[in-house]
DNA sequence: CACAAAAGAGAGCAGTGCTCTTGACAATGG
DNA sequence: CCATTGTCAAGAGCACTGCTCTCTTTTGTG
């Protein structure tokens, strides 16, 4: 949470109950997000657990929807952090390992974390509209993946269509790969996410038994194909 | 005429009331959810709508979530309906045109019923476990894709590994397909969903201004290298 | 027609997010 | 040193929710 630095300078005794507060919370709402589900998040139950009245919490958020805000920036910035920490792990023109180091941290975020990859990549929360705030932290996946590719310098024609159906991330990308090299890029994206969400919400039960080699095999295929 | 009074008999006045009322049930619940999403689907609300008690409602669906299983089943069925039917306008050679024509009519669904595709490939309802009668409805749009895929006789190698993690897939093509190519074919299942997914749940937001054209572009690019 | 089965209504229980008011406390200015 | 000010927690209460139970009405059929 991003504490007020407009107020007292001082950041005496008031204000660091008031930030341990917070992240008590906050870690409350975890451990009930990953028993449960995000659903069923209660800010009473929370309020129970903690020992305090319920009206009480909302002196620290102001409503339920910005204690999801807060969670689902956490679950970006920790799946963030894995795929940026396995991509930093490699050699920098080690392409192949680095687009399969992404991959497979973001398939075991999913595994360590269900109920935080459901919140993120799952059904948006009816009625929540996902403020500026978590945009930032939700590309730092793309952008990891993008980066990967843009560093390999894969081939590709060009195409105005597609140029301008991603003119965005055309941007991003300063325009140093042709749009169809880039297509594939979203397109591996497309491939990682939909593997690691049918696995998730229960698509494979019954027809595929081991989706770890699946995985594996599929994310392999795809590195040979987009990078290098 | 031999009359068995004991069993259902006749299904006479009352049972075509029976259900009419409950497809009527059904019908506001559907409107309801094309309104306000799975989360905020209210029996109460519903009851208002329809002009009963709120405790009436019980005589038809025992539970809330026996009435997600309807429309969780009515959702499957429709993009069952709607792939199945883009399969059979296509030429059964033209193995192309089939898996062109079955992607982009899930996504056509998808773009129809945002919240049916949400609640059958987004997140799981916490708490909710599909019963049987799911599944059935639910592997229609895969089993139509592996079949399209099965009729192309797609090379491939073998792999020990991948064809115990596959045994559930390998058993319903009757061996009749290596499983690199079967794994090929997951893949663009995955990759189907995946880009479907991050489109309809906000994840292309300033990046990709024109999902169609990439999804068209991505979709020719992804039948030319799974079939045929 | 009589009667049992089916259907509806209403009250009630335990739970939810959220608001408003009230009282207690600590930090600070005169 | 006392009074003011801002912060915090608590409690009651509102409008909801899913669901159960009981009671009454309706209705098909032997």
């Amino acid at each position: 949470m991003p504490e007020s630095t407009v107020t007292k300078p001082a950041q005496g005794y008031r204000a660091r109950v008031r930030a341990e507060l917070t992240a008590e919370i906050k870690a409350a709402a975890t451990r009930q997000l990953e028993a449960e589900g995000a659903t069923s998040l209660s800010l009473r139950a929370i309020a129970r657990e903690m020992g305090m009245a319920s009206s009480a919490i909302y002196r620290y958020f102001p409503s339920r929807d910005e204690l999801f805000t807060a969670l689902i920036i956490d679950a970006y910035n920790d799946v963030g952090d894995r795929v940026e920490a396995a991509d930093a792990a490699c050699a920098p023109t080690n392409y192949h390992d680095r687009f399969l180091g992404v991959a497979k941290a973001i398939r075991q975020f999913a595994l360590d974390s269900p109920h935080q990859y459901a919140l993120i990549y799952g059904s948006p929360i009816p009625g929540y509209k996902a403020p500026q705030d978590t945009i930032d932290p939700a590309v730092r996946v793309p952008v990891c993946l993008m980066t990967i590719l843009v560093d390999a310098k894969p081939k590709g024609g060009k195409s105005k269509k597609l140029d301008q159906a991603m003119a965005g991330l055309m941007d991003f990308t300063g325009h140093s790969i042709t749009p169809v090299a880039l297509a594939r890029g979203v397109q591996a994206w497309g491939e990682i996410m939909g593997l690691i969400s049918l696995e998730m919400f229960g698509h494979f039960e019954n027809a595929i038994s081991d989706p770890a080699v699946l995985f594996d095999h599929a994310m392999g295929e795809l590195a040979d194909r987009v990078v290098q």
